[in-house]
RNA sequence: GGGGCGGUAGCUCAGCCGGUUAGAGCAGCGGACUCAUAAUCCGUCGGUCAUGGGUUCAAGUCCCAUCCGCCCUACCA
């Protein structure tokens, strides 16, 4: 991918009403290292990540905590979700809340653009509505209740009671769309990955697709519809929207068109919201469709799911507070294909910790650093003629660089991980191959003393850049002991290789990754 | 009820259109080495490839059935 091109990655954004936990922080991160991989490689990057903090469910919290629902969700991102992004350590560009002007009124704009081409029509509507899951509910998703709720019918997700609601409200055309998404699904096999996902997505729209109601007049926490002031948007009408008001739909249209279309990371559970009614939405209102939507797995915690409904699973200071964030964000990256599902275990965890960072490349820091501090006085030496094991180094750190690169390009970012560590494995075998503190002692050797520490130092640099996306805290250490020139985070990653180190190498204050003796829980 | 996915070494997983003794990482065991975070490097142990049939010269790899786990979707009520 040429460099300058336009990057823009979104992540879902957060039902604040939601308690953040590690499957959250997941999604996250992994838009954020595409992120992050993006602008070291001089795209024009944009990652967006926010809060949807309308509908029922919000208004009900609120009210039984006896606050507005602006209160109410004010105190939730305050307190929650922006401290999440900073525990993770996520650079995101913008964080937009559903309940910004920015985006109240352009979901209105929308909305009348859609209306006056004939998009919505007026309908009535009757079914089963679960507060919880803010949606209508087909028979089949509901149980008999038990216990206290003896009787009734149950949300089979939240084992709560649903409501019979009749409304009458507005209704997207959607059913017009199906013939298009069909085509745009066999136009661009990549639309939605990753091939799991869009094979369901195809069966579903196959099989033809309903209209959709959009508004809901039973409550107000919402966006007006704009010719009818009774009724508010639906929640995930108005979420998804969120995508092009953040980035200057109906407002700026210069940044617009230089931002959208996006690259949508989600988990698999949203993945119809995203890969069906969001497309469908942009073609009738005559923008262009995402670039391409990703679905990724769950988290597995002792063989299940972690549920956001039922507010089940690990939150990510728990982690975090022991191993720090470059942990977090380097495990849930490498040990997960990303698209799959994933098992999460401390032990898993605390193993890779321990094996992959801690000895393999926090270690390998620390005895290339002290060598050079040892042998060379902290003067990083000049290389003489270089052997066939120098030179395959030296071709590993562009091999691997490019294997990256490209596995980016298609989101496999544990594949990228893993070209990566390659270099980090060879790096550690070469060194004690060449076993540097023997050439030391003899000063004959002296001239092959220097390559071997020139050729580790340089390998070194280039992980440096590499891994900064993935684990920013630990390289930009590493950087600033290497005496990198100029910010890590501004170097080019598609030529990692040729990063520009100072004349001395400083010791490492505290290895990268200090070793953890407590178990993890 | 249909459709789909998965079940491979103790653990997490690779194994494309079927083809010699089924692979990796971690863990375990043995050795080497000392620059380094008791680290690194080398070697090694370890699998009836869920089960039962079938196709084939040859099957984790194709077909059928069964069991288990999960996902999507329908319907009866």
């Amino acid at each position: 991918m040429p460099s300058g091109s336009s990057f823009y990655v979104t992540t879902p954004i957060f039902y604040v009403n939601d308690v953040p936990h590690i499957g959250h922080a997941y999604t996250e991160v992994a838009a954020d290292v595409l992120a992050r991989w993006h602008r070291q490689r001089g795209d024009d990057t944009w990652m967006l990540t926010g809060t949807d903090e309308h509908g029922q469910k919000i208004l009900r919290t609120a009210t039984a905590n006896g606050v507005t629902p602006q209160q109410w969700a004010d105190k939730l991102v305050a307190e929650a979700w922006k401290p999440l992004l900073e525990t993770v350590d996520l650079a995101n560009d913008d964080f937009i809340r559903t309940t910004d002007e920015r985006h109240e009124v352009n979901v209105q704009k929308f909305l009348q653009r859609l209306y006056d081409d004939g998009h919505i029509y007026t309908g009535e509507y009757e079914g089963y509505y679960c507060v919880g899951c803010e949606e209508y509910k087909q028979p089949s998703d509901l149980l008999p209740g038990t216990g206290e709720y003896e009787g009734q019918l149950v949300c089979a997700i939240h084992s709560l009671p649903v409501e019979l609601l009749k409304e009458r409200n507005y209704f997207f055309r959607m059913s017009a769309f199906g013939d298009r998404l069909l085509e745009l699904y066999a136009a661009q096999p990549d639309f939605v990955q990753p091939e799991s996902a869009r094979n369901e997505v195809v069966s579903f729209v196959q099989q033809g697709l309903a209209d959709l109601s959009i508004s809901r007049s039973s409550f107000d926490w919402g966006v007006k519809v704009p010719w009818d002031e009774s009724h508010v948007v639906y929640v995930w009408f108005d979420a998804l929207l969120n995508y092009i008001t953040a980035v200057g739909y109906g407002a700026d249209e210069e940044e617009f068109a230089r931002r959208w279309p996006a690259t949508h990371i989600v988990g698999k559970d949203i993945l119809r919201f995203h890969a069906v009614i969001w497309p469908a939405m942009l073609m009738a209102a005559g923008l262009d469709v995402p670039k391409r939507v990703f679905g990724h797995g769950w988290l597995l915690v002792g063989g299940e799911k972690m549920s956001k409904s039922k507010l089940t699973g690990i939150a990510p200071s728990q982690i975090i507070d022991t191993f720090g964030s470059d942990a977090f964000r380097y495990y849930f990256l490498r040990a997960i294909a990303f698209g799959q599902d994933g098992s999460f275990s401390w032990e898993d965890l605390a193993a890779r910790y321990q094996a992959e960072l801690a000895n393999g490349f926090g270690n390998l820091a620390s005895r290339v650093v002290a060598m050079v501090a040892r042998y060379c006085d902290g003067v990083v030496p000049t290389p003489g003629e270089l052997t066939d094991a120098d030179r395959a180094i030296v071709d590993l750190e562009r091999s691997a660089t490019a294997a990256a690169d490209k596995a980016i390009d298609s989101l496999g970012i544990h594949e990228a991980i893993a070209a990566t560590w390659r270099l980090v494995d060879a790096l550690n075998g070469y060194i004690t191959e060449q076993e540097p503190w023997v050439l030391a002692k003899d000063p004959a050797q002296r001239e092959r003393l220097d390559t071997v520490l020139a050729t580790v130092v340089r390998g070194l640099g280039t992980l440096a850049v590499l891994l900064s996306p993935v684990v920013p805290k630990a390289t930009a250490k590493l950087w600033e002991a290497l005496g990198g020139e100029g910010e890590l985070a501004a170097q080019r990653i598609d030529r990692a290789w040729e990063w520009r180190g100072g004349a001395t190498v400083t010791p490492l204050a505290s290895p990268l990754f200090p070793r953890i003796e407590a178990s993890g829980e």
